[in-house]
DNA sequence: TTGATATATGAGCATATGTTCATATTTAGT
DNA sequence: ACTAAATATGAACATATGCTCATATATCAA
């Protein structure tokens, strides 16, 4: 019945509709960590002020404090949001004096954030 | 100095860095209303059990049992991750009597993934 | 060096998220 | 009609998230 029975015991016991194609389709899966940076990745667009300050980015490099101005929050909120994309390898930084100017790291995410739009706009 | 003076009194008060890029910049930002829903979509592909899912579907159209046992987790569990699937258009579903089959509403969503796998890959 | 500016960060708080448990709903078989 | 099977769903709970506040760090200017 199942196939590693006794491993997960609140797992539904049903036989299984088609037990080889369960069996195929976990072979081709990806391991777990693969899965968890995939996630994690969507993670950090997961926010609309995140969303906000990568378009804006997409656009022109700008400063923490101009990007707290056009959206109208606090510089500690733009930071910590930062820090986030950063850590993600989404955006990358400059210094310039005490100045720091922040910019897409790779199109590919603008890329993907386009098509995501366009994928909401077809329905 | 603030673009929009007393209106964020708590954001930071500095002089803009370049005033006329954050007015150009703010000119070309989407709505509020698509900025949410972008971020919505990225929300629903943000978790490991949903990646997998969708990743499985994308090999196999599968019922709600048999995800249940590929992925090690209760049925109760895979099936509020499903609706939450269903209501972002990522995933559709027929019935066959008393199974339901899901597979993805769109392959869009699995170009989706594999883009943010491939970015990860390159780092 | 001292004071001011630009950014970063830790702690705390309110809200959101993912899972479990119990139960409801739907359909098939007898 | 009755029972069992497959799925759906509401409530509850532990953990995660995003913002604020206070404060630290770094750099410039005098």
């Amino acid at each position: 019945m199942n196939i590693e029975a006794g491993k997960f015991d609140d797992v539904c016991e049903i036989n299984f509709t088609d037990e080889e194609a369960v069996i195929l389709v976990r072979e081709s899966m990806s391991e777990e960590a693969k899965v968890h940076r995939i996630a994690e990745m969507f993670k950090a667009l997961s926010d609309p002020t995140r969303i906000r300050i990568i378009e804006a980015l997409s656009i022109k490099e700008l400063c923490v404090c101009d990007l707290a101005n056009l959206l109208g929050m606090t510089q500690s909120a733009i930071s910590h949001q930062l820090r986030l994309l950063r850590q993600n390898s989404i955006l990358k930084y400059r210094k310039e004096g005490r100045v720091v100017y922040y910019s897409l790291d790779d199109e590919h995410v603008s890329e993907i954030l386009n098509s995501v739009a366009s994928h909401i706009s077809h329905r």
